[in-house]
DNA sequence: TGTACATCAGTGAACGCGCGTTCACTGATGTAC
DNA sequence: TGTACATCAGTGAACGCGCGTTCACTGATGTAC
């Protein structure tokens, strides 16, 4: 807690997003302040401008970690389990485990969307998405393909957001992957 | 534009909900200030205070305007049309017709979300929602109807929402409703 | 192994700004008689 | 129809606060020789 620090941080970068997630997930990207930050690091508050610049610095950066984290997850998802219903859960837990990063990265109007960094991270998680379409059992193809990755996005998209926003009611319990599963599965019946 | 104005503004309540529906659909509802409603509105700064006491206050009323707006579109696209399909088109529509209201409706954090207006305006949009449901041609009963409605609505808002942050490619087109058509479809199929 | 120096990370004081809130006020409206 | 008075909507000055930004600075680290 008052653990005695050097006048150098050591991975004050590092520490910064990950205050930064907790106080997303606290009171939203919005409330957020660079100041706060400093405080929550135990720095001085002109500290975290040498690392980012700006408050749209700092969350392109974490839109950027988001996006790789969720490629990640898609990845390990398709590889363990092979089937696009199991990547949607993972999409879904992604969000609800990784909430600060899941509202950054949609809202890109907090961060500097043509960064190459974010672009690739981006892509790499598309890509991971679109892959889940032809696991399915009779892959479709062409525009069919495309109409059912955006089916696919959308539905896991709006559960995670809909849970993440306690629209749901309490019944569906506390686990956002499971209670995922049977709605998603209704997309492929 | 400048015309003159009484010492009583007339419809001031109004005013700022207007007023406000367009700062949130230009920067977001976190970035919105009483102080620049007072100004786009054309009045003191100090005189929003009375009609919504603080921010939440407006937030809450604009959240009831909302559900109510919503549930008036999904009513009448079921009167119309009596389709599942054509309410989730309708939904998509309310969306992006109504951003700033949309954004603010599903950022619970932002309002008084246990305003006794705010629930049964919500109640009204929930009923008409799960009301498509029983449209369908082989409607689903218990556990299964439950499922239809979650997936129907995830897939609704999802779509809403990711067009809404830009997410999707460009050649979707301009209208959110003809793009969302062939994607809800494919949750029928 | 030791020294000199450049580079870098973080400091802390200062500034100006927009915000929400308070409060005594004033102008307009509605109502009682 | 006219007058008196209560109520209400909006004013404007004042306050304190947290913020981002700037800037000369200092302590630590790394590197050349």
């Amino acid at each position: 807690m008052t653990e005695k620090r050097s006048y150098h941080h050591g991975d004050l970068r590092r520490a910064l997003l990950t205050a930064a997630a907790e106080a997303i997930a606290e009171s939203g990207p919005a409330a957020l302040s660079l100041r706060d930050l400093a405080r929550r690091a135990g720095v001085s508050h002109a500290a975290p401008a040498h690392h980012f610049g700006d408050k749209a610095g700092l969350l392109t950066a974490l839109a950027v970690e988001g996006f790789s984290l969720l490629a990640d997850a898609l990845e390990e998802s398709r590889e363990r389990a092979g089937s696009l219903l199991e990547s949607g859960v993972a999409y879904v837990r992604f969000a609800e485990g990784h909430r600060a990063h899941f509202e950054v990265m949609f809202q890109p109007s907090l961060y500097d969307r043509d960064d190459p960094e974010v672009a690739a991270a981006r892509a790499r998680a598309a890509t991971a998405l679109s892959a889940g379409v032809s696991t399915l059992d009779e892959p479709p193809a062409g525009a069919d393909a495309r109409r059912t990755e955006l089916a696919a996005w959308s539905i896991v998209h709006g559960f995670a957001t809909l849970w993440l926003a306690g629209a749901f009611p309490d019944q569906l319990g506390d686990d956002a992957g499971e209670a995922a599963r049977p709605v998603i599965r209704r997309l492929f019946d």
